[in-house]
DNA sequence: AAAATGATCAAG
DNA sequence: TTGATCATTTTA
């Protein structure tokens, strides 16, 4: 497979957004691999999206890597107990960024099935199978992604990168975000891409 | 339907 | 310094 080089991140964020379904993730941790599949993504673009955090050019500790080059994780907590993972995409202090927000396990499914119930994959129920990775927070645990990724290169890190692997057809879907209620006018643009008919796209009472 | 749970941020 | 918020998940 092939990992990805900076030129992709810095296409405009809903391209890349769009391009990243169906790519690969590659997280080494320890002596472990982990590969998955990105099956749903949101777009977050910068100074003018109520969504994110970089709207109103807000620049934090926490959102620095935003104003950064394309290709870096941007890794932040949500609720005090999760993680979100992140890539900066687009240009120098242009603070935009595509949420990982679903994969699908590949490979290394006894380390995520440990990360995430403390057993190995052949001993998950049904239910724990279908949640294993199918949101933001619960693929963070899987891949066993902290804030100590903040920052990672992914076309340079050792223990994280995404890659372009066999190329299948794939149909896209579109929908609001989730979760941002907040965000007023920006709540409803439909800036969430998901691969249609996947098992692990999250799942959402309302909409989704 | 609602709790869990604490980093983060803007206000004071 | 502090109180409100939150790009979620789990349990009931």
């Amino acid at each position: 497979m092939k990992i990805l080089q900076r030129e992709f991140y810095m296409q405009d964020t809903l391209t890349v957004a769009k391009e990243l379904l169906g790519k690969y993730i590659v997280r080494k941790a320890d002596s472990c691999e982990i590969i998955s599949r990105i099956v749903e993504t949101e777009a977050y673009l910068g100074p003018e999206d109520k969504a994110a955090h970089s709207y109103k050019g807000r620049r934090t500790e926490r959102n620095e890597i935003m104003y950064g080059m394309a290709g870096y994780v941007y890794v932040f907590m949500i609720y005090g107990m999760y993680y979100c993972l992140n890539a900066v995409t687009s240009e120098v202090n242009k603070p935009e960024a595509v949420l990982v927000r679903a994969v699908e396990p590949v490979s290394g499914l006894d380390y995520m099935a440990l990360n995430r119930f403390g057993v190995e994959y052949n001993r998950l129920n049904s239910y724990q199978l279908k949640n294993l990775t199918n949101g933001p927070g619960k693929l963070c645990k899987a891949l066993d992604i902290d804030r100590s990724l903040n920052g990672a290169d992914l076309c340079s890190s050792s223990e994280i990168s995404i890659c372009r692997g066999i190329e299948s057809s794939i149909e896209i879907g579109t929908s609001p975000r989730i979760g941002i209620d907040y965000a007023e006018e920006y709540k409803d643009m439909p800036w969430r891409f998901f691969l249609k008919g996947n098992t692990y796209v999250s799942y959402y009472k309302k909409g989704g």
